[in-house]
DNA sequence: CAACATATGGCAACTTCTTGCCGGGCCCGT
DNA sequence: ACGGGCCCGGCAAGAAGTTGCCATATGTTG
């Protein structure tokens, strides 16, 4: 036990210890203490015993900057949301800061409040620090991500760069299993409540909702764009009460909520007058009555997955830029999809 | 322009240049390209732009590493939560974020999953990284809160630890308004449904609740702990139908939704039957059916105070750690209240 | 017992940047 | 004309680690 007792009226800045404050100590040369924590085995097994207990008595603790300087690397890793209160990164983030934490790394989180140029901002900021970086739902160009790739091992999620590594999820079995589930029950056109033009996911969710109703009988249209947020629903759901449709598949789950409630709100019935599918299964999506039907995505895994591939990459391997690595989809059945009743009331 | 041609098939690896590649560029010593960027006007003005020129030509960035390693200054702060995916979280974080950038300092954040166990190990990696630390609805016991403490600047939020500046919201107005809200429909019994004991927040808002109502004619009880979760609240939902009671308050919003679908669920109606309050206002408070009448907190506010105060002291403000740093609770009416309608149903 | 291999600790150089101090040139006052 | 201050650039010593290389001591082998 240290006395404690310090009876100056400054209570705060002790300097903390360093390894030369240990070597001394211990009675050793710094680089010996260095190699206690640093590589093991290279130092007699009883001096690094020694060593340790009177870093432990000192209250030591290895300095993580003065670490990384010459080695170069910082064990942190930069992970980019558009909007980090959007629940369809909570489970990214998680999966992402779990899979870096099992590998001793540190995640640095930040938020780019849907702006490319915060983004940018954010990045300059951070990425000199860290080894790696992801970029979940990026608002920047392709070339400037491209670019920024250069500098860092970079994954991007639910988005496809030529050139830099990618995971998205299933969107073509996911559109089908959406188109399925409401045939099976009965339905024939679809609407499609399209979300923000800038975004990868959205183009390509309306080309696979084309895709799999070519040919067969059911048709699928268009509205849109709308901001993918639940005001942005509220204005779908005015546009759909003005030109009322078959089945509704949205963009989002925060779109297909705003969207029922605009029209329950109205009189409309769902699923009796209208069936309505979301994407992501974010939390709020059982909350709602009735509860949304959509197509979830193993979000988790979405994000470990992309830091795994990071963390292969800074161990050497080579990094995926063929194909995006693709998780898949599945549906969520509750209430909000029923059997086809006819045409919906005007 | 620089040439940007490389023929090599080694795209990546190259060194990134530092001051004193610049210097020789510019032919002037590192000292003066360091002075050039962080001493502004220690330097010649024209010397200065020439160093600034080549230095861009050379794509030089600082390395803040090597930058911090002498001026003992990150620019980090840590933001410590008990679960980043609970919404009453996401405006503390954007709060704390928005002022900490507006400051230049970057912050690091740690969702610690509701254990005190992860939460120690975060706080082991990320403190010497950082300069301050803010400990939202911290896990640890209060002692370790203060050994912590010692160390960096802190600031804890929504608890109150002695000796530690701390930010939290006011609980007693917050209560006092959820039962007049409650008594102006009439009600006068009320049951409280807590959160987690660990929590500082729940026994505050039960000693609250007791002191509002202390006195005058209305009753309250207590029922609980439950988890703070949905399945908390579904939990919670069952014991009430067994023992009805008159109107709810609910330790925060997730209890209160869960109780409301599991009561709703089997055939109660609220608020005919029951009124329900909860606290905190997260997004899906406006989500569910009927919409949660709830004691809200300016959560942003609540994360920006407390990064402010922490950039205070690290310029050398005192700590308050007199008294807690409170902001203020208002009342959202939605339609879980209603007008006191006879007993409930059994 | 000589020759060689291995284990272990130390020295010093290195990572990138900051900063106290020094000194040469220049201007100014007397 | 000369001493005293500025201005401004450079030198070198940190900041806290890591690591290549060397020097022992010890062990192993022929």
């Amino acid at each position: 036990m240290s006395g404690e007792v310090c009876g100056n009226d400054d209570p705060v800045e002790r300097r903390s210890p360093t390894i030369y404050d240990v070597a001394e100590a211990a009675g050793v040369s710094p680089s010996t203490v260095s190699r206690a924590f640093s590589r093991p085995g290279r130092v007699n097994a009883e001096t690094a015993e020694h060593i340790r207990r009177v870093a432990h008595d000192l209250g030591y603790r290895v300095n993580p900057l003065a670490r990384s300087l010459p080695v170069e690397r910082t064990s942190m890793l930069a992970l980019v949301v558009a909007d980090a209160t959007n629940p369809f990164h909570f489970e990214i983030i998680r999966g992402a800061q779990d899979a870096a934490t099992k590998a001793g790394y540190t995640v640095l989180l930040t938020d780019t409040r849907e702006s490319d140029l915060l983004e940018r901002q954010a990045l300059e900021r951070t990425l000199p620090m860290v080894e790696g970086i992801v970029l979940a739902s990026s608002r920047m160009s392709d070339s400037t991500i491209r670019v920024t790739a250069k500098q860092r091992p970079m994954v991007v999620l639910n988005r496809v760069v030529t050139g830099v590594p990618s995971v998205v999820t299933d969107i073509s079995s996911g559109a089908r299993r959406a188109i399925d589930h409401l045939r099976e029950l009965g339905h024939d056109r679809f609407t499609y409540v399209a979300g923000p033009e800038a975004s990868w996911t959205d183009g390509m969710r309306w080309r696979e909702l084309r895709a799999a109703t070519r040919g067969t009988g059911p048709k699928v249209r268009r509205i849109g764009p709308f901001p993918p947020t639940l005001e942005g629903g509220v204005t779908a759901g005015r546009a759909l009460r003005r030109a009322p449709t078959g089945a509704v598949i949205a963009y989002n789950d925060l779109l297909a909520i705003g969207l029922m409630g605009e029209l329950i709100g109205h009189g409309h019935r769902v699923p009796d007058d209208l069936s309505v599918i979301g994407f992501d299964d974010i939390f709020g999506a059982q909350l709602v009555t009735p509860g949304l039907t959509t197509v979830a995505a193993p979000l988790y895994q979405v994000g470990s997955t992309a830091v795994g591939h990071l963390l292969a990459v800074l161990n050497g391997a080579r990094p995926q830029t063929e194909a995006p690595l693709v998780v898949p989809t599945s549906l969520i059945r509750r209430r909000s999809t029923g059997p086809y009743g006819g045409d919906p009331v005007k």
